[in-house]
DNA sequence: ACTGAAAATTCTCTGGC
DNA sequence: GCCAGAGAATTTTCAGT
């Protein structure tokens, strides 16, 4: 994968923008010294090219009594690749589903749940997740607390 | 915790600005119809009474070779109140666990953690974070694939 | 690549319904 | 709570280096 496109100010651009989304041209023109312009034309390019994909705003989770995370590890029974796409596949379309990350280990996958409830859990669980094909152990945790959820990528220097 | 502050129109926008933190007051006015300084005065208000926390633009992790991402599920040998909130002090300030999880279960914490290689993994691991207190079993898996990372919770309608 | 200036658009505030 | 309008600020385009 070649990062080489990327200088020094478009690193810093990126970084800054991971912290906050709605920093203007202006307020990126002055931390890094360049023009508002220049800072239009690069993170116009920065967005052709597929590097920013798009922002978000965050919310206190907190505030909303739905919201209830889990963490749930899906085990398969069967490990080929077209086994891994078909479940794949088939749980990112459950809107409860907010994550899906194919692991390396025991497991086969690690999703992020939300439910707002443990009637919604359970029915996602139940009825949804093990009635897909193929699997085998689940094992699942609920969150308490949040301690950190930092979402910028940590980008190192170009040298 | 109180919700009724919030409005269908509140929801809306905070259902919208989820998946696009760029959104204009102009655009939200049409798509909720209303004016641009109603919209205005929402997200502030949204913002002021700590709704919005804030905004992030989002990156193409396979963009860069240097992010290789960990879950590692931690168990601590002290399950008291003081040792939890200890480690969980400690282990947030490390810059490459991006996100800290108290959770229920055999495992006390879920971290997501951000290393640019395995002896950047290995170095966190070994030399910070099993040298903290308490920490019992640790227990690892990298991600193979991203196949989804939702961001936007779904908030439920006020009846 | 960057700059500066001009045009288009949006933000922000005020007054009034 | 909502809207319209107006001045300030920003975005966006573009010619020039």
């Amino acid at each position: 994968m070649n990062t080489t496109i990327l200088d020094q100010t478009d690193l810093d651009i990126l970084r800054l923008l991971q912290k906050d989304a709605r920093l203007t041209n202006k307020e990126l023109a002055l931390k890094l010294h360049k023009g508002s312009s220049t800072m239009f034309e690069r993170v116009s390019r920065l967005k052709d090219l597929g590097y920013i994909t798009g922002s978000v705003t965050l919310i206190d989770r907190n505030k909303f009594d739905e919201l209830w995370i889990s963490f749930t590890q899906v085990q398969l029974n069967d490990h080929s690749g077209e086994a891994l796409i078909a479940f794949q596949n088939e749980v990112i379309r459950f809107p409860e589903v907010l994550e899906c990350y194919h692991t390396t280990g025991a497991f086969d996958f690690l999703l992020k749940i939300v439910v707002s409830d443990m009637a919604g859990y359970n029915k996602l669980i139940v009825e949804k997740l093990a009635k897909l094909k193929n699997v085998g152990s689940l094992q699942s945790c609920f969150v308490v607390n949040e301690a950190k959820r930092e979402l910028a990528y940590p980008l190192k220097d170009r040298i």
